[in-house]
DNA sequence: AGCATTTCTTAACTTAAGTGAACGAGTTAT
DNA sequence: ATAACTCGTTCACTTAAGTTAAGAAATGCT
Protein backbone atom coordinates (compact mmCIF):
# COMPACT_ATOMS: atom_id res chain seq x y z
CA UNK A 1 0.00 0.00 0.00
CA UNK A 2 2.74 2.41 0.81
CA UNK A 3 4.12 1.51 -2.37
CA UNK A 4 1.52 2.77 -4.49
CA UNK A 5 1.04 6.09 -2.66
CA UNK A 6 4.73 6.98 -3.06
CA UNK A 7 4.93 5.73 -6.86
CA UNK A 8 2.31 8.29 -7.39
CA UNK A 9 3.83 10.76 -5.31
CA UNK A 10 7.16 10.23 -7.25
CA UNK A 11 5.23 10.98 -10.62
CA UNK A 12 5.04 14.92 -9.32
CA UNK A 13 7.80 15.43 -6.68
CA UNK A 14 10.63 12.91 -5.43
CA UNK A 15 11.03 12.29 -1.62
CA UNK A 16 13.59 11.68 0.86
CA UNK A 17 13.51 8.55 3.35
CA UNK A 18 13.15 11.44 6.05
CA UNK A 19 9.78 13.17 4.43
CA UNK A 20 8.47 9.69 3.82
CA UNK A 21 8.48 8.96 7.28
CA UNK A 22 6.89 12.10 8.27
CA UNK A 23 3.94 11.32 5.91
CA UNK A 24 3.39 7.24 7.03
CA UNK A 25 3.39 8.90 10.81
CA UNK A 26 0.37 10.72 9.97
CA UNK A 27 -1.21 7.42 9.79
CA UNK A 28 -3.68 8.18 7.31
CA UNK A 29 -4.31 4.64 5.91
CA UNK A 30 -7.77 3.54 6.43
CA UNK A 31 -10.02 0.52 5.92
CA UNK A 32 -13.12 1.33 4.84
CA UNK A 33 -16.19 -1.11 4.55
CA UNK A 34 -18.61 -1.54 1.44
CA UNK A 35 -21.73 1.00 2.15
CA UNK A 36 -20.07 3.21 4.47
CA UNK A 37 -21.16 6.92 3.83
CA UNK A 38 -17.97 9.01 4.32
CA UNK A 39 -19.84 12.55 3.56
CA UNK A 40 -23.56 13.29 3.80
CA UNK A 41 -25.57 16.21 2.02
CA UNK A 42 -25.47 18.80 4.23
CA UNK A 43 -22.67 18.18 5.89
CA UNK A 44 -19.55 20.65 6.20
CA UNK A 45 -16.44 18.66 5.61
CA UNK A 46 -12.17 19.19 5.62
CA UNK A 47 -11.56 15.66 4.42
CA UNK A 48 -9.88 14.65 0.90
CA UNK A 49 -9.40 10.62 -0.18
CA UNK A 50 -7.52 9.02 -2.31
CA UNK A 51 -8.42 5.64 -3.47
CA UNK A 52 -5.38 2.98 -2.74
CA UNK A 53 -7.54 0.11 -3.24
CA UNK A 54 -11.62 0.03 -3.70
CA UNK A 55 -14.18 2.20 -5.05
CA UNK A 56 -16.12 5.37 -3.60
CA UNK A 57 -18.73 7.25 -5.27
CA UNK A 58 -20.61 10.96 -5.47
CA UNK A 59 -24.29 10.98 -5.67
CA UNK A 60 -27.08 13.45 -5.26
CA UNK A 61 -30.67 12.74 -3.82
CA UNK A 62 -32.54 14.59 -5.96
CA UNK A 63 -36.42 13.95 -5.47
CA UNK A 64 -35.73 10.83 -3.48
CA UNK A 65 -33.79 9.57 -5.79
CA UNK A 66 -29.99 8.47 -6.05
CA UNK A 67 -27.96 10.07 -8.83
CA UNK A 68 -24.38 8.59 -8.75
CA UNK A 69 -22.19 11.13 -10.62
CA UNK A 70 -18.76 9.96 -10.45
CA UNK A 71 -17.06 6.59 -9.24
CA UNK A 72 -12.95 7.01 -7.76
CA UNK A 73 -10.96 4.07 -8.27
CA UNK A 74 -7.41 3.24 -7.70
CA UNK A 75 -4.89 6.36 -7.50
CA UNK A 76 -8.11 8.77 -8.06
CA UNK A 77 -8.41 11.78 -5.51
CA UNK A 78 -11.29 13.55 -4.33
CA UNK A 79 -10.84 16.60 -2.60
CA UNK A 80 -15.36 17.22 -2.34
CA UNK A 81 -16.37 21.14 -3.53
CA UNK A 82 -17.41 21.66 0.12
CA UNK A 83 -13.74 21.41 1.26
CA UNK A 84 -12.72 24.13 -1.11
CA UNK A 85 -16.02 26.00 -0.94
CA UNK A 86 -16.44 25.68 2.83
CA UNK A 87 -20.45 25.33 2.55
CA UNK A 88 -22.16 22.32 3.31
CA UNK A 89 -22.15 19.24 0.66
CA UNK A 90 -24.89 19.29 -1.87
CA UNK A 91 -23.74 15.00 -2.08
CA UNK A 92 -23.18 12.23 -0.38
CA UNK A 93 -20.16 9.89 -0.88
CA UNK A 94 -20.00 6.26 -0.16
CA UNK A 95 -18.02 3.63 -0.91
CA UNK A 96 -18.99 1.04 -3.05
CA UNK A 97 -16.08 -1.71 -1.98
CA UNK A 98 -14.29 -2.64 0.56
CA UNK A 99 -11.89 -0.36 0.30
CA UNK A 100 -8.11 0.95 1.65
CA UNK A 101 -8.19 5.01 1.44
CA UNK A 102 -6.28 7.49 2.41
CA UNK A 103 -8.22 10.35 4.30
CA UNK A 104 -6.30 13.96 4.49
CA UNK A 105 -8.17 16.75 6.39
CA UNK A 106 -6.88 20.11 5.24
CA UNK A 107 -5.96 21.51 8.50
CA UNK A 108 -3.24 18.53 8.52
CA UNK A 109 -2.10 19.58 4.76
CA UNK A 110 -1.52 23.15 5.73
CA UNK A 111 0.64 21.61 8.77
CA UNK A 112 2.65 19.37 5.84
CA UNK A 113 2.44 22.23 3.61
CA UNK A 114 4.53 24.21 6.03
CA UNK A 115 7.05 21.44 6.43
CA UNK A 116 7.96 20.76 3.20
CA UNK A 117 6.93 23.32 0.33
CA UNK A 118 7.71 20.72 -2.07
CA UNK A 119 4.20 19.37 -1.06
CA UNK A 120 2.68 22.48 -2.26
CA UNK A 121 3.91 22.03 -5.41
CA UNK A 122 2.75 18.79 -5.88
CA UNK A 123 -0.60 19.65 -4.69
CA UNK A 124 -0.86 22.36 -7.41
CA UNK A 125 0.39 19.81 -10.19
CA UNK A 126 -2.17 17.40 -9.24
CA UNK A 127 -5.25 19.82 -8.95
CA UNK A 128 -4.13 21.53 -12.75
CA UNK A 129 -3.80 17.94 -13.99
CA UNK A 130 -7.09 16.87 -12.49
CA UNK A 131 -8.72 19.97 -14.19
CA UNK A 132 -7.86 19.33 -17.32
CA UNK A 133 -9.03 15.57 -17.01
CA UNK A 134 -12.15 16.67 -15.94
CA UNK A 135 -12.81 19.77 -18.46
CA UNK A 136 -11.60 16.79 -21.38
CA UNK A 137 -14.44 14.77 -19.51
CA UNK A 138 -16.93 16.91 -19.40
CA UNK A 139 -16.22 18.14 -23.19
CA UNK A 140 -16.82 14.62 -24.24
CA UNK A 141 -19.68 14.11 -22.33
CA UNK A 142 -21.62 17.38 -23.68
CA UNK A 143 -20.56 16.10 -27.48
CA UNK A 144 -21.65 12.56 -27.41
CA UNK A 145 -25.24 10.78 -27.17
CA UNK A 146 -25.65 8.20 -24.30
CA UNK A 147 -24.82 5.34 -26.47
CA UNK A 148 -21.40 6.84 -27.59
CA UNK A 149 -20.61 7.54 -23.90
CA UNK A 150 -21.33 4.04 -22.96
CA UNK A 151 -19.07 2.81 -25.62
CA UNK A 152 -16.30 5.43 -24.62
CA UNK A 153 -16.55 4.20 -20.68
CA UNK A 154 -16.16 0.38 -22.11
CA UNK A 155 -12.92 1.56 -23.82
CA UNK A 156 -11.78 3.81 -20.71
CA UNK A 157 -12.75 2.18 -17.76
CA UNK A 158 -13.86 -1.20 -18.52
CA UNK A 159 -13.37 -2.14 -15.01
CA UNK A 160 -16.48 0.14 -13.93
CA UNK A 161 -19.05 -1.66 -15.69
CA UNK A 162 -18.24 -5.04 -14.05
CA UNK A 163 -17.94 -3.30 -10.63
CA UNK A 164 -20.10 -1.32 -10.23
CA UNK A 165 -24.49 -1.83 -10.48
CA UNK A 166 -26.22 -0.95 -13.78
CA UNK A 167 -28.13 1.93 -12.29
CA UNK A 168 -25.68 4.00 -11.05
CA UNK A 169 -23.75 3.40 -14.45
CA UNK A 170 -27.22 4.75 -15.55
CA UNK A 171 -27.23 8.16 -14.06
CA UNK A 172 -23.43 7.97 -14.35
CA UNK A 173 -24.25 8.16 -18.10
CA UNK A 174 -27.19 11.05 -17.58
CA UNK A 175 -29.76 8.32 -18.42
CA UNK A 176 -32.28 5.98 -16.83
CA UNK A 177 -31.43 2.31 -15.80
CA UNK A 178 -34.35 1.38 -18.56
CA UNK A 179 -32.46 3.25 -21.40
CA UNK A 180 -29.09 1.90 -20.72
CA UNK A 181 -30.85 -1.37 -20.61
CA UNK A 182 -32.13 -0.94 -24.13
CA UNK A 183 -28.99 0.73 -25.15
CA UNK A 184 -26.83 -2.16 -24.07
CA UNK A 185 -29.31 -4.50 -25.71
CA UNK A 186 -29.38 -2.82 -29.30
CA UNK A 187 -25.40 -2.33 -29.48
CA UNK A 188 -25.54 -6.19 -28.77
CA UNK A 189 -27.91 -5.99 -31.76
CA UNK A 190 -26.15 -4.11 -33.72
CA UNK A 191 -22.85 -6.77 -33.79
CA UNK A 192 -24.56 -9.78 -35.38
CA UNK B 1 -8.07 47.00 -16.41
CA UNK B 2 -5.00 46.98 -13.82
CA UNK B 3 -7.50 47.26 -10.96
CA UNK B 4 -9.86 43.91 -12.29
CA UNK B 5 -6.02 41.99 -12.43
CA UNK B 6 -5.17 42.99 -8.80
CA UNK B 7 -8.84 42.86 -7.22
CA UNK B 8 -9.02 39.41 -8.56
CA UNK B 9 -5.31 38.56 -7.11
CA UNK B 10 -6.22 39.91 -4.25
CA UNK B 11 -8.85 37.14 -3.24
CA UNK B 12 -6.32 34.74 -3.16
CA UNK B 13 -3.26 36.46 -1.86
CA UNK B 14 -2.20 40.51 -1.07
CA UNK B 15 0.78 41.90 -3.56
CA UNK B 16 2.90 44.43 -2.29
CA UNK B 17 3.53 47.42 -5.08
CA UNK B 18 6.49 45.98 -5.48
CA UNK B 19 5.16 42.58 -6.88
CA UNK B 20 2.27 44.84 -8.88
CA UNK B 21 4.91 46.64 -11.04
CA UNK B 22 6.85 43.58 -11.47
CA UNK B 23 3.61 41.86 -12.61
CA UNK B 24 2.93 44.83 -14.87
CA UNK B 25 6.04 45.20 -16.27
CA UNK B 26 5.80 41.21 -17.61
CA UNK B 27 3.20 43.28 -20.36
CA UNK B 28 1.07 40.83 -20.39
CA UNK B 29 -2.42 42.56 -21.71
CA UNK B 30 -3.18 42.05 -24.91
CA UNK B 31 -6.12 43.40 -27.10
CA UNK B 32 -7.84 40.85 -29.25
CA UNK B 33 -10.57 41.36 -32.47
CA UNK B 34 -13.26 39.15 -32.52
CA UNK B 35 -13.17 36.17 -34.56
CA UNK B 36 -9.02 35.88 -34.00
CA UNK B 37 -8.21 32.28 -33.42
CA UNK B 38 -5.85 31.74 -30.35
CA UNK B 39 -5.29 28.49 -30.71
CA UNK B 40 -6.18 25.25 -32.97
CA UNK B 41 -6.72 21.58 -32.87
CA UNK B 42 -3.85 20.11 -33.17
CA UNK B 43 -1.27 22.93 -32.00
CA UNK B 44 0.80 22.97 -28.63
CA UNK B 45 0.91 26.00 -26.70
CA UNK B 46 1.92 26.98 -23.36
CA UNK B 47 -0.37 30.22 -23.12
CA UNK B 48 -3.11 30.52 -20.55
CA UNK B 49 -5.48 33.23 -20.72
CA UNK B 50 -7.35 35.42 -18.10
CA UNK B 51 -10.42 37.83 -19.55
CA UNK B 52 -10.38 41.08 -18.51
CA UNK B 53 -13.11 42.31 -20.98
CA UNK B 54 -14.83 40.48 -23.50
CA UNK B 55 -15.67 36.50 -24.29
CA UNK B 56 -13.83 33.77 -25.43
CA UNK B 57 -14.81 29.99 -26.81
CA UNK B 58 -13.62 26.65 -26.63
CA UNK B 59 -14.93 24.50 -29.43
CA UNK B 60 -14.07 21.28 -31.31
CA UNK B 61 -14.60 20.61 -35.12
CA UNK B 62 -16.20 16.84 -34.61
CA UNK B 63 -17.20 15.71 -38.75
CA UNK B 64 -16.86 19.19 -39.82
CA UNK B 65 -19.03 20.69 -37.19
CA UNK B 66 -18.68 22.73 -34.50
CA UNK B 67 -19.27 21.75 -31.34
CA UNK B 68 -18.74 24.63 -28.32
CA UNK B 69 -18.26 22.66 -25.01
CA UNK B 70 -17.33 26.69 -23.09
CA UNK B 71 -17.44 30.31 -22.87
CA UNK B 72 -14.93 32.31 -20.78
CA UNK B 73 -16.15 35.49 -19.88
CA UNK B 74 -15.34 38.63 -17.36
CA UNK B 75 -12.96 36.98 -14.43
CA UNK B 76 -12.65 33.78 -15.97
CA UNK B 77 -9.21 31.88 -16.52
CA UNK B 78 -8.53 29.22 -19.02
CA UNK B 79 -5.16 26.77 -19.55
CA UNK B 80 -5.79 24.48 -22.11
CA UNK B 81 -5.28 20.93 -21.35
CA UNK B 82 -2.57 20.87 -23.90
CA UNK B 83 -0.49 23.16 -21.64
CA UNK B 84 -0.94 21.26 -18.89
CA UNK B 85 -0.71 17.44 -20.96
CA UNK B 86 1.49 18.58 -23.10
CA UNK B 87 0.12 16.96 -25.90
CA UNK B 88 -1.20 18.40 -28.80
CA UNK B 89 -4.35 20.90 -28.27
CA UNK B 90 -7.81 18.82 -29.49
CA UNK B 91 -9.88 21.83 -29.72
CA UNK B 92 -9.69 25.81 -30.73
CA UNK B 93 -10.02 28.34 -28.88
CA UNK B 94 -11.39 31.88 -30.48
CA UNK B 95 -12.19 35.29 -29.51
CA UNK B 96 -15.98 35.46 -29.59
CA UNK B 97 -15.93 39.37 -29.34
CA UNK B 98 -13.59 42.23 -29.25
CA UNK B 99 -11.88 41.58 -26.15
CA UNK B 100 -8.77 42.08 -23.58
CA UNK B 101 -7.28 39.41 -22.67
CA UNK B 102 -3.99 38.50 -19.91
CA UNK B 103 -1.93 36.09 -22.06
CA UNK B 104 0.69 34.53 -19.84
CA UNK B 105 2.71 31.51 -21.04
CA UNK B 106 4.39 28.47 -18.70
CA UNK B 107 8.16 29.53 -19.02
CA UNK B 108 7.40 32.99 -17.96
CA UNK B 109 4.74 31.12 -14.88
CA UNK B 110 7.59 29.72 -13.55
CA UNK B 111 9.73 32.67 -13.33
CA UNK B 112 7.40 34.57 -11.39
CA UNK B 113 6.29 31.65 -9.22
CA UNK B 114 10.22 31.71 -8.05
CA UNK B 115 10.54 34.85 -7.63
CA UNK B 116 7.29 35.32 -6.09
CA UNK B 117 6.53 31.33 -4.31
CA UNK B 118 3.04 33.16 -3.22
CA UNK B 119 2.54 32.98 -6.68
CA UNK B 120 2.33 29.36 -6.57
CA UNK B 121 0.35 28.96 -3.75
CA UNK B 122 -2.77 31.30 -5.44
CA UNK B 123 -2.40 28.84 -8.85
CA UNK B 124 -2.65 25.80 -6.05
CA UNK B 125 -5.95 27.59 -4.88
CA UNK B 126 -7.47 29.18 -7.91
CA UNK B 127 -6.95 25.50 -9.91
CA UNK B 128 -8.15 23.55 -7.03
CA UNK B 129 -11.53 26.48 -7.08
CA UNK B 130 -12.07 25.83 -10.54
CA UNK B 131 -12.04 21.96 -10.48
CA UNK B 132 -14.64 22.30 -7.90
CA UNK B 133 -16.63 24.34 -9.83
CA UNK B 134 -16.28 22.48 -13.11
CA UNK B 135 -17.56 19.20 -10.98
CA UNK B 136 -20.37 20.87 -9.95
CA UNK B 137 -21.37 22.16 -12.99
CA UNK B 138 -20.32 18.52 -14.75
CA UNK B 139 -22.92 17.18 -11.93
CA UNK B 140 -25.63 19.67 -12.81
CA UNK B 141 -24.79 18.84 -16.16
CA UNK B 142 -25.34 15.24 -16.13
CA UNK B 143 -28.56 15.24 -13.62
CA UNK B 144 -30.52 17.54 -15.74
CA UNK B 145 -32.41 17.69 -18.73
CA UNK B 146 -31.94 19.78 -21.66
CA UNK B 147 -34.75 22.71 -20.99
CA UNK B 148 -33.54 22.48 -17.17
CA UNK B 149 -30.12 23.16 -18.19
CA UNK B 150 -31.08 25.99 -20.60
CA UNK B 151 -33.09 27.54 -17.50
CA UNK B 152 -30.56 27.32 -14.84
CA UNK B 153 -27.96 28.54 -17.54
CA UNK B 154 -30.60 31.30 -17.52
CA UNK B 155 -30.29 31.75 -13.68
CA UNK B 156 -26.74 32.13 -13.55
CA UNK B 157 -24.92 33.28 -17.08
CA UNK B 158 -28.04 35.77 -17.90
CA UNK B 159 -25.66 37.36 -19.97
CA UNK B 160 -24.50 34.79 -22.16
CA UNK B 161 -27.43 34.04 -24.12
CA UNK B 162 -27.71 37.75 -24.86
CA UNK B 163 -23.81 37.53 -26.26
CA UNK B 164 -23.55 34.61 -27.80
CA UNK B 165 -24.99 32.98 -30.91
CA UNK B 166 -28.35 30.23 -30.19
CA UNK B 167 -26.36 27.48 -31.92
CA UNK B 168 -23.13 28.05 -30.38
CA UNK B 169 -24.98 27.97 -27.00
CA UNK B 170 -26.92 24.94 -28.06
CA UNK B 171 -23.77 22.62 -28.32
CA UNK B 172 -22.80 24.18 -25.22
CA UNK B 173 -25.68 22.46 -23.58
CA UNK B 174 -25.37 19.46 -25.44
CA UNK B 175 -28.22 19.90 -28.01
CA UNK B 176 -28.54 20.94 -31.69
CA UNK B 177 -29.77 24.56 -32.64
CA UNK B 178 -33.01 23.25 -33.72
CA UNK B 179 -33.29 21.37 -30.68
CA UNK B 180 -32.77 24.95 -28.40
CA UNK B 181 -35.32 26.89 -30.95
CA UNK B 182 -37.98 24.25 -30.30
CA UNK B 183 -37.29 24.21 -26.38
CA UNK B 184 -37.03 27.48 -25.63
CA UNK B 185 -40.89 27.97 -28.03
CA UNK B 186 -42.01 25.54 -25.54
CA UNK B 187 -40.95 27.45 -22.50
CA UNK B 188 -42.92 30.67 -23.86
CA UNK B 189 -46.11 28.30 -24.43
CA UNK B 190 -45.83 27.34 -20.79
CA UNK B 191 -45.49 30.64 -19.44
CA UNK B 192 -48.74 31.47 -21.19
C1' DA C 1 -26.96 49.08 -52.10
C1' DG C 2 -26.95 44.49 -53.39
C1' DC C 3 -25.45 39.81 -52.92
C1' DA C 4 -23.83 36.02 -50.29
C1' DT C 5 -23.46 33.89 -46.01
C1' DT C 6 -24.74 32.92 -41.57
C1' DT C 7 -28.13 32.44 -38.16
C1' DC C 8 -32.54 31.33 -36.36
C1' DT C 9 -36.89 29.34 -36.69
C1' DT C 10 -40.50 26.15 -38.22
C1' DA C 11 -42.26 21.82 -39.86
C1' DA C 12 -42.64 16.81 -40.79
C1' DC C 13 -40.64 12.69 -39.83
C1' DT C 14 -37.38 9.41 -37.35
C1' DT C 15 -35.07 7.82 -33.48
C1' DA C 16 -34.09 7.40 -28.83
C1' DA C 17 -34.86 8.54 -24.04
C1' DG C 18 -38.43 9.02 -20.17
C1' DT C 19 -42.30 6.74 -17.74
C1' DG C 20 -44.98 3.27 -15.50
C1' DA C 21 -45.68 -1.35 -14.89
C1' DA C 22 -44.55 -6.11 -14.64
C1' DC C 23 -41.48 -10.10 -14.07
C1' DG C 24 -37.70 -13.11 -12.71
C1' DA C 25 -33.21 -13.59 -10.38
C1' DG C 26 -30.53 -12.67 -6.69
C1' DT C 27 -29.87 -10.87 -1.95
C1' DT C 28 -31.04 -9.83 2.84
C1' DA C 29 -33.55 -10.18 6.90
C1' DT C 30 -36.28 -12.58 10.11
C1' DA D 1 -37.56 -21.33 4.63
C1' DT D 2 -40.06 -17.61 3.45
C1' DA D 3 -41.03 -13.00 2.93
C1' DA D 4 -39.33 -8.46 1.53
C1' DC D 5 -36.10 -5.94 -1.22
C1' DT D 6 -33.12 -4.77 -4.72
C1' DC D 7 -31.66 -5.14 -9.31
C1' DG D 8 -31.76 -5.76 -14.15
C1' DT D 9 -34.58 -6.39 -18.03
C1' DT D 10 -38.56 -6.04 -21.07
C1' DC D 11 -42.82 -3.96 -22.89
C1' DA D 12 -46.08 -0.44 -24.33
C1' DC D 13 -46.70 4.20 -24.45
C1' DT D 14 -45.31 9.21 -24.16
C1' DT D 15 -42.24 12.83 -24.81
C1' DA D 16 -38.42 15.08 -26.52
C1' DA D 17 -34.28 15.25 -29.23
C1' DG D 18 -32.04 14.21 -33.95
C1' DT D 19 -32.55 14.82 -38.94
C1' DT D 20 -33.64 16.86 -43.21
C1' DA D 21 -35.39 20.55 -45.53
C1' DA D 22 -37.09 25.11 -46.32
C1' DG D 23 -37.63 29.85 -45.62
C1' DA D 24 -37.12 34.32 -43.12
C1' DA D 25 -34.08 37.50 -40.74
C1' DA D 26 -29.79 39.32 -39.74
C1' DT D 27 -25.01 40.04 -40.86
C1' DG D 28 -20.97 40.60 -43.55
C1' DC D 29 -18.66 41.81 -47.77
C1' DT D 30 -17.40 44.42 -51.90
Amino acid sequence: MKNILFDFISKYISLTEEEKNVLLSLDIFRSIKKGTILLKEGQKSKESYFVLKGCIRTYYVIEGEEKTTAFYTEMDALTPPCVINKKPSEYYISCSEDSILLISNSDMEEEVNSKFPKFDLMCKMLSEELLAKERIDFDEFKTSSPEQRYLNLIQKRPDLIQRVPQHQLASFLGIKPQSLSRLRARIVEKKS
